[in-house]
DNA sequence: GCCTGAAGATTGTATAGTCAACTGCGGTTG
DNA sequence: CAACCGCAGTTGACTATACAATCTTCAGGC
């Protein structure tokens, strides 16, 4: 006796049946977002889902596996499974690529290379990238243009031993991060946003008019477990606006 | 013939076997990081794994499936399962309730209310909010502190509509934030962060320096399909920073 | 040579059942 | 009364099998 894929409405549509696990985590998640079903409240078990549904338990098991993974539930063996509590820990914020931005906004990137050097680290530098002093390093600076106008300054410090070929680079095809991200894999990535006046050199670099602050990003990667590159990027405030959006329907 | 659970190893350790999927999972994962497998690298498919590991093939299946939900590997119907590309879109942020924030610095949140009004849209307030001339809204203006020392300023604007008792809340006590996630199911958040410098009444209320610029974060709400909340949260440049670290690993 | 169709590989979905581990409850026992 | 035991409900992990959809490959026919 199987289902034929079209067991439960049974009348018209022979178009493409939802798959049963994706209609259960539809009912329970559109309770969610309807109120039906508040945080801390229990839902039906895996045998009721079973019986509700005329599924089997592996079926219903998907649904609310995956439901728990999304955050959407919390499951407990022996109690049962309920509406977990609403993304206690805040939105994210989506930080790309500079590059694939300026493009995906129709508009021509191009890179300005002011230096890309081999250097020693010493007392500054080697704090930064957490190394010994003399540590051998790349240090590059570079601005990123949005058609000739110029919004983002790039100064990095990559461990040399880690990327030996970093020196001989071209960046004005492909930026350190695309490179970096391709010859090492990333484990861990941290960022640090804030606001500031510009130093002189900066304001120069990105034609800033003297009273525009700045906002900086501070982005440090690991690579096989060591700090492997420090970067400072540095925007316009009044040229770029870091953004994103998050929809709860992502997690269903 | 059933496997006992410790099949794998079969020598010492009783105490507690990896699940089937996770010793997959990992195996994969593992193989990524360490560079083994790149972007784009074919894996074996669920029968290889079937007869490598000596499992079932919904064991495989799900060792599969959820890595690539984790967006580790891209699979398709007929082709195979591949190394995905190494997030293409970038890093995240994590953006915080300001009062958990300090709590969990340590410090003590204290909130001061500058006011806390319902007023009729007016035309830029109709405009930020996407409803008509005259709607009802509250207008809260409210200076959040870490041991006394204002670190945010919160103008929000909320629709009266949906949270009709905004206008008697103590937000001494609770942030709007956690009032309104509360009360209304949010649906959508979008957030943009950029640097600027404040105007005199922010200057004031934030105790800012002359020359000292902010990050102001504007945040939007929506519930139930309405753009319910407009939200301005401005920091001084100097006693604020939005971080957040990234690791490969949460998703394995 | 080129189009077609069959076969095989691979993933997607689903069923039916098993054993284990955890939790809460009620009844039994000391 | 309190401690213990066992049972029912629940989730977690796994097996074995089945059929459908998609893609590749290759042989056969025109």
């Amino acid at each position: 006796m199987k289902l034929q894929r079209d067991d439960a409405g049974g009348d018209a549509v022979t178009k493409r049946a939802t798959p049963h696990y994706k209609v259960i985590k539809r009912s329970i998640s559109d309770a969610v977002k309807k109120g039906d079903l508040k945080p801390g409240d229990r839902i039906p078990s895996e045998a009721e889902l079973v019986a509700r549904f005329n599924v089997s338990r592996m079926t219903a098991n998907r649904a609310l596996r995956e439901l728990q993974a999304a955050g959407v539930i919390v499951r407990h063996a022996g109690k049962g499974s309920f509406i977990a509590e609403p993304a206690p820990i805040g939105q994210l914020i989506e930080i790309r690529n500079i590059a694939d931005e300026v493009r995906e906004r129709g508009h021509a990137w191009r890179a300005r290379v002011v230096r890309n050097d081999e250097e020693r680290a010493d007392a500054e530098t080697a704090a930064l990238l957490q190394v010994s002093l003399g540590t051998r390093l790349f240090h590059s600076v570079i601005v990123h243009h949005e058609d000739d106008l110029p919004i983002q300054l790039e100064e990095r410090f990559v461990l040399a031993s880690i990327a030996p070929e970093y020196g001989q680079r071209d960046f004005t095809r492909a930026t350190p991060n695309e490179y970096l991200t391709r010859i090492a894999p990333i484990e861990r990535v941290e960022h640090r946003v804030s606001a500031t006046m510009p130093d002189e050199q900066t304001r120069t670099l990105l034609t800033l008019a003297t009273d525009e602050p700045v906002l900086r990003m501070t982005r440090r990667t690991w690579s096989r477990g060591r700090l492997v590159s420090h970067a400072w990027l540095t925007h316009p405030g009044s040229r770029f606006e870091l953004s994103a959006a998050f929809a709860i329907d992502d997690r269903c």
